[in-house]
DNA sequence: CGAGCGATTGAAAAGACTCAACCACCGTGG
DNA sequence: CCACGGTGGTTGAGTCTTTTCAATCGCTCG
C-alpha cells in the first residue's frame, strides 16, 4: 500500500484561515467538503505527474511539495515549492489542460483531494472565491516574471544566495529569524531550485560556509549573515 | 502631442474574434465598449510602467507590444510579444496591485482603453467572461513554467533558435511559411528575449547565417531551414 | 558635418558545466 | 554483526560557453 487514506476536519484544519479557502462561506465551505478524501502521502510520493488530466484539487494539510518541470535532458526545474495551506492543481484543471508541471512531496504530507465537479460548483456560486482565485493567480503571474528576470540576469551565486533567504523566510523551522532550513531537500533539488549543476551548487554552498554566511550540517542549512546574503543576491 | 486619439468601432474590429472578448454576449459587449477610448502610440512608446497602477486594460487593435521587468543591473527581460487581439493590463488589476511589468510599443499601435469599473463590471455579470479570463491566465502560467525551465536548462543556442521560431509562427510575415520575421526587434530586444548578451547573440546569428539556416538583412532575419532550427532549438 | 545609436568584431577573462573519481552514510541481507 | 550496494555529497581537473570590455563601422538626424 503506497498510502493511507485519513480524516481531516477542515473546519478545525490549522491552515486553513491562511489558505485560498479561508473567506468561504458556510455554504461554499459545505460544497468543497462534500466529497473530499484526505490521504497520508509518504516522502518522495509523485502526487501528480506531467501531462496527465486534472480531476480535482489537492489542499495541503500538511507537509511540503515540490512542484516542477521536467526539460529535455531529463532535469528538473523546480517552479515552486508548497507548504501546509496551499492548493495545487487547480489552474490545469480549470484551463481543462494536462498539468503542465509534475508535483511531489519532499517529507510526508497529508493532502485532501477535491473532485473537481465540487470545485466548479463552489466556483460557479460563489463570485467572492472566484476572484480570490483570479487574485491569486496575479500574484503567480506576477512572482514568475519576476523569477524568469532572475534567471535569465543574474549569476548562480546570486541567484542561490536570493535562494536561501526565500527558503528561509517561506521555511525556517520555528519562524526564528536565525532558524536553519531545515527543509528535505537533497543539494540536487536545490540546484533545481536555483537552475543550476549539483557540483556548481555544492561549491558554491562551501564557499559562503568559508565566508560564514551559512552553517551546514548533512543537509541542514542555517543562514548567519541575512545581511551579508541580501547583498550578495543582489535584491533591489 | 505624444499620442492620438482615434475611433475604433469594436463591432468591426478584425482581431475581435481572436480575443479574449470574441465570446461576449451582447449587453457585455456594450459594457466593455461604452467608455473605451482608442489611441495611435508611436513606436517605443511606455504604454505603462512597473510599479504604477493601472486604472484599466488595454485591447490591442493593430500593432506590436514588448511586456517586459528591468533587471538589478537595467537590463531588461522581455517576457512576451502581444499582437493585434490581445489583452494587456488585466492581471495587474484584478490582484490590484501595481504593474509587475512594463509595456512599450514595438511600432506604431492602436491601443483601446476599457476603464476598470466597465472591466470589472462585466467581470462581475458575466460569468463565461470570467472562465475565458481564468482560462487564459492559467495559459500563461503554463507558458511561464516552460519559459522558466527553458532559461534554467537549455544553452543560449538553443534558446535562440527556439524564440526565431517562437517569433517566425507569431508573427511572421504573411503567415508564409518562410515568410521572414520583420518585427521591429533591436538586436537588443532579440538578446533580451532569449536572455542573453547582445553580442552573444549577434554571433549566435552570425553562426545560424554561415550554416544557411537564416538569413538576415538589417534587422529583418528570415528563417530558411526550419526543420534544422527545431533540430537545434531541442524541442520536445 | 558631428553626435549618437545600433550593429559588429576581437580578444581576454570569468563563469559554469561535464566527467570522473572518491567519500560518507545508511539500510539490507547474509 | 558485518560486508555489500546504493544513494547522495564532495572534490578536482579540464573544457567550453558566455560575458565583458574596447574598438570600429554604418547610418540617421539635427
Amino acid at each position: 500500500m503506497r498510502s493511507k487514506r485519513v480524516e481531516v476536519e477542515c473546519e478545525n484544519c490549522a491552515v486553513r484561515e491562511n489558505s485560498l479557502f479561508g473567506g468561504l462561506c458556510v455554504e461554499s465551505s459545505a460544497g468543497i467538503v462534500q466529497h473530499k478524501s484526505c490521504t497520508v502521502y509518504k516522502k518522495s510520493q509523485v502526487v501528480f505527474h506531467e501531462g496527465t488530466r486534472p480531476l480535482g484539487v489537492f489542499c495541503i494539510n500538511s507537509g511540503k511539495i515540490k512542484i516542477y518541470k521536467t526539460g529535455a535532458e531529463g532535469k528538473d526545474q523546480i517552479i515552486q515549492i508548497l507548504k501546509a495551506g496551499d492548493i495545487m492543481g487547480y489552474r490545469a484543471m480549470l484551463s481543462e489542460d494536462q498539468y503542465p508541471v509534475s508535483a511531489e512531496t519532499l517529507e510526508e504530507s497529508t493532502l485532501c483531494f477535491i473532485p473537481k465537479s465540487d470545485f466548479l460548483q463552489v466556483l460557479n456560486s460563489d463570485a467572492d472565491f472566484t476572484k480570490t482565485i483570479i487574485k491569486s493567480m496575479s500574484k503567480e503571474l506576477s512572482s514568475m516574471a519576476d523569477s524568469l528576470t532572475t534567471l535569465a540576469q543574474k549569476p548562480v551565486r546570486e541567484r542561490l544566495a536570493g535562494a536561501l533567504l526565500m527558503l528561509k523566510d517561506t521555511y525556517g523551522i520555528d519562524g526564528h529569524d536565525n532558524g536553519p532550513v531545515e527543509i528535505n531537500l537533497t543539494r540536487e533539488d536545490l540546484a533545481n531550485i536555483v537552475g543550476t549543476a549539483t557540483e556548481t551548487l555544492i561549491r558554491l554552498l562551501h564557499d559562503f560556509k568559508e565566508d560564514k554566511l551559512i552553517e551546514t550540517q548533512g543537509r541542514k542549512i542555517k543562514v548567519i549573515e541575512t545581511e551579508k546574503l541580501i547583498r550578495i543576491a543582489n535584491l533591489y
